[in-house]
DNA sequence: AATGAATGAGTTTTCATTCAT
DNA sequence: GATGAATGAAAACTCATTCAT
């Protein structure tokens, strides 16, 4: 890949190749910590050359976190489009769907970049609180309220507060990105522990 | 306060509110993002001041994520000690504690720190995820592991794992530090909830 | 000056040698032209202490060109006020005055700046055109006037354009800035041919 | 314009584009103000054709400069050859051509550069001073010495200095550059009063 | 000849840190 | 101890210049 001259490479390339090396950046040191010097050269590019594509380290941040948020929302609305199934099956593959976006790629380092610098690009967590979380929210309450009338789920579970029935993934993408060196979360058994917790927690 | 001169101070009086000032600033605006200058200014000090009792902007964030830590250690330790009634209470003890803890005052900041400013501090990571995630880890799993002897939990609940359980509490924290202000969280009903869906998950 | 440590300064002596090394280094290299490490070498100082007093070079910038401005709008509010003698003697009297204003010290730079500049900074230009050559012009038109009235000088020049009147002393200016050292201007020659020429050009 | 192919354009045309547009960045910018993507913007070509027809910035400078001072030579020396009519006459011819030459196009321009970038291109200077300057002045000292000899001037227009008596043309320029947008020249009145001025002081 | 993406030196600006008072 | 003016290293950003196409 490197072998080919830089002139040769496609000119949609250069950009997507930036905002790769900027998402590996920031989620290591955050905005302000971050020195573009460092993207680029992480980019296998120059100063400079950000700026042909991006007008400041702003704005590449931005374009960084929205590029990575994207695809998810596509992913959400197929979610939404799944009425086959007890409501037990769907809120498991939900759950694993959830896990398995949530945890994917560099995608997984969005939470950690919107936590960290929510209070400096507001807008950016707005943005990711009203098209991602909760639109996740509303899948899985209208799950909930499906095995309610099904009888599978117990009434009370219609007043649950949707963040501490999914906040174990938002816990674990954490985990991943913060504490998995010191020790490695294994990811089966805990998405495992989080559906046998909730489905029982759910069942009559 | 700014009547009183600076030698009637108490002796620990100054460094603890350049604490409590560069607390809120890092949360606000993580490691890089914060200058001294506005971390002397909230303390009402002025700038060369926190060099009198911090040797470097490192050295007062490390200061500054440990004095908020180390009170929750000496917490811990009595939660550990406290042997009376079923492991169904214990539980909802525990949990109630938890979130005492972790969202009463200025603490509440030191996870959104941790999370952020964890690759550049590892050292820092590594103490509170030994300090104290470990530590209310084995808490839980302790109880649990009693409750299962004791015939009020199943037993597959042995193998859970812990971050998985208590995870809601940590993404409480979060939610209060980040998406409050979009839509306000309700901790009571969020711990009910929490509470109700792991005692019920756990029953027989 | 420079035996005495920094430290020993007055204070409001910091902005002022500021002001002065800009105004040195703008006039000869322009707006764009000028480095602020120059500036700051230049006074004495460094790089980072110009912005403890001037937000930006463009601020510097402004401030340099107001701060060489402002003495003269008050030596013209002294010209308005010498109503004695004959239009003869005023109109001799002024072009001095004008003439020693506008070639003592620094603020010879000034047209040169405003000239230079005037369309990145129109706001400057339109003030040095308000405050200082409306005035002046106002002020010789007012005395011509007089002289007419007087029978002094012929009817005609009332309708003289008094750049016209006034325009060799702007040429003064800018040769003493900018051709000086090709051939040395000699003032008090050029002063009394303008005054030859304007009085007798005037005459019935 | 755009629709003939390149190939098809005049083997001049390019650089001369070029310097049209150079000027007219020059001129509103300055030297180092000035982008030469601008001047490539505005000529309609692209930045790196620039290089094709120019060394460098500065020497395109220099050519733009160069390229509009050159017609004003040939002119002058016209105006040299004139022997026909009283002083009076030939003066009034001078004034009108030297507004003329001076205000017309682009050429207007050119002092405003000079003052301002005279310290950085000394030698542009140089050859403005003694190609244009010097010999409008050697010109106008002729005439004038002719008048006196011919009994037209007074005697003591002998030792007048030449700038004195040119400098309103300059200051046209300079208020059309720099100040006609807040008040607009009219330049026809300007020219009359000139004249009126200097025939009338010269006069016997 | 012409292009325009890429380069990297140079400049503005910020801010942790020092130190004379 | 406390101050805050001064420092200068470091980082964002610009733009003249190059060069593969």
């Amino acid at each position: 890949m490197n072998a080919e001259p830089a002139s040769c490479r496609r000119k949609e390339g250069r950009p997507k190749e930036i905002l790769t090396a900027a998402l590996q950046e920031f989620s290591i040191n955050g905005f302000a910590g971050t020195r573009l010097e460092d993207v680029a050269t992480r980019a296998g590019i120059c100063k400079g050359t950000i700026y042909l594509y991006f007008k400041s380290k702003e704005e590449l941040f931005v374009e960084v976190v929205r590029d990575r948020i994207l695809p998810h929302i596509e992913q959400l609305e197929n979610i939404n489009e799944r009425p086959e199934g007890t409501a037990k099956v769907l809120l498991r593959q939900q759950l694993t769907t959830i896990y398995q976006e949530l945890l994917s790629t560099d995608a997984r380092f969005i939470p950690k970049l919107i936590i960290s610098e929510g209070s400096r690009f507001p807008e950016l967590a707005q943005f990711y609180f009203e098209e991602i979380i909760t639109r996740i929210h509303k899948v899985s309450q209208s799950i909930i309220a499906r095995g309610v009338t099904a009888g599978e789920f117990r009434e009370s579970a219609l007043n649950w507060e949707q963040q501490a029935i999914l906040g174990p993934a938002l816990s674990a993408v954490i985990w991943i990105t913060v504490f998995n060196e010191f020790e490695a979360l294994d990811l089966d058994a805990y998405l495992k522990t989080h559906i046998d917790l909730l489905l029982h927690g759910l069942e009559k």
